[in-house]
DNA sequence: GTTAGCCAACCCAACGGTAGGTAGAATTAT
DNA sequence: ATAATTCTACCTACCGTTGGGTTGGCTAAC
């Protein structure tokens, strides 16, 4: 496999048109979603015959597998980044939201395709491979949220529905973020941060149920 | 508009093949997606001819909007209710949030036809009105974070940003949600109830960080 | 004189939808 | 009571279009 085609500069003269074309394939997937968008789109948006496209790929699912590979593949070397790192659970918490937060939000059509065209009827035979790689991140999450819950610094809740409150907090962000918006990926991240790990709750208000109270 | 397709029981002998059309309809649009669900599909898991279904709908995409609408009009009607009953702002935020989970556990096809498949380029005219719906449902939801930040029991968050996050970790469901599962509706609403109003920090532990502290 | 990059023309399966019909139940007219 | 009509719930056969993908080249640069 060929180094990422949506990482930001390239050697020299690298091929300027497929870089295009898997940028304006992710921009129109994303707009039109994947089975509306025909080969014809992606040629016209390109300026290009379609039949040259296929110079550059073979089939059209291979587009939309690049595409999802690449967008796990940004959010798994960060989240094993920073799950490597020297951190507190909670600070490593922190960090996780931030880096999905700000991927999210400078490829937000590669992450919308990502999560909301990939589907296994679309995605065929590689389906299984890239399923691997959000494995491997959620697996992640959870191993972070357990060492917080085994030192004691997170309170003793469901691992994988907190996981999975993480995850639909932060991903749900592709239906509304607007690029050009007002809130940068930083305050959105900072707001969440403060939610997840404190809740909406006033300090002094309400009489707080202890964690355990529920289980009877 | 005639009563809800999509409700339980009906009248004596209702017309049974279109309430089992829409049902299939939104099966197979779960399970395959809208665009890859073809009419044929639909009419072979029916046991009747593809020209069949059109002695009951117009268009396939008026299947995809009656599907969403529905799963809209469920939504906006509990929570229009629970806005209105004479509860503190955080027992509503907790009613909704209850609500809100087991409307999709108990409606999961509608729900995730609803929220993954209708976009603008599948619904076409009908985009706008059951978008209406939607932003109704958003409406009320921050009506209730307002009034709860106003009467000082919800700390002082950005509105729209805690709003997203609740309607993310609920909607986010459709996703991993297994309807014979291990996990109730119950279950899964208690555990973010704790979440979403006391966060995941440990009571004791770590420095609090003042609330506003942020915004230097 | 090879090859990278691109194109015009075509293939054909599958799509949403339509035309026009029919068996039988239900309703109305005589 | 029965004959005529209408309606329900489907059917077979087809249409025009669009889809992903292929074939067989051309051309400019090295």
């Amino acid at each position: 496999m060929e180094p990422h085609l949506f990482s930001p500069a390239r050697n020299p003269s690298d091929n300027v048109t497929k870089r295009e074309l898997y940028r304006v394939a992710a921009r129109l997937f994303k707009e039109k979603g994947y089975r509306a968008t025909s080969m014809q789109d992606i040629a016209n948006a390109l300026g290009i015959q379609k039949a040259s496209i296929y110079y550059y790929i073979r089939t059209k699912q291979d587009l939309l597998t690049a595409i999802a590979r690449a967008a796990m593949e940004m959010l798994v070397a960060e989240g094993e980044r920073i799950a490597a790192a020297p951190l507190p659970p909670e600070e490593k918490l922190r960090e996780l939201l931030r880096s999905h937060v700000r991927l999210i939000c400078s490829n937000l059509d590669l992450f919308t395709v990502s999560l909301r065209e990939f589907t296994p009827v679309n995605a065929g035979d590689h389906w299984r491979e890239v399923v691997a790689l959000r494995d491997r991140y959620e697996a992640l999450l959870r191993a972070i949220l357990r060492e917080g819950m085994e030192k004691g610094v997170l309170r003793r809740l469901d691992e994988k529905l907190v996981g999975f409150a993480f995850l639909g907090m932060v991903n749900w962000t592709i239906r509304w973020v607007d690029p050009a918006g007002e809130k940068s990926p930083e305050e959105i991240a900072a707001a969440w941060e403060d939610l997840f790990l404190h809740g909406v709750r006033a300090e002094g208000g309400g009489a707080a149920v202890p964690p355990n109270a529920r289980n009877g």
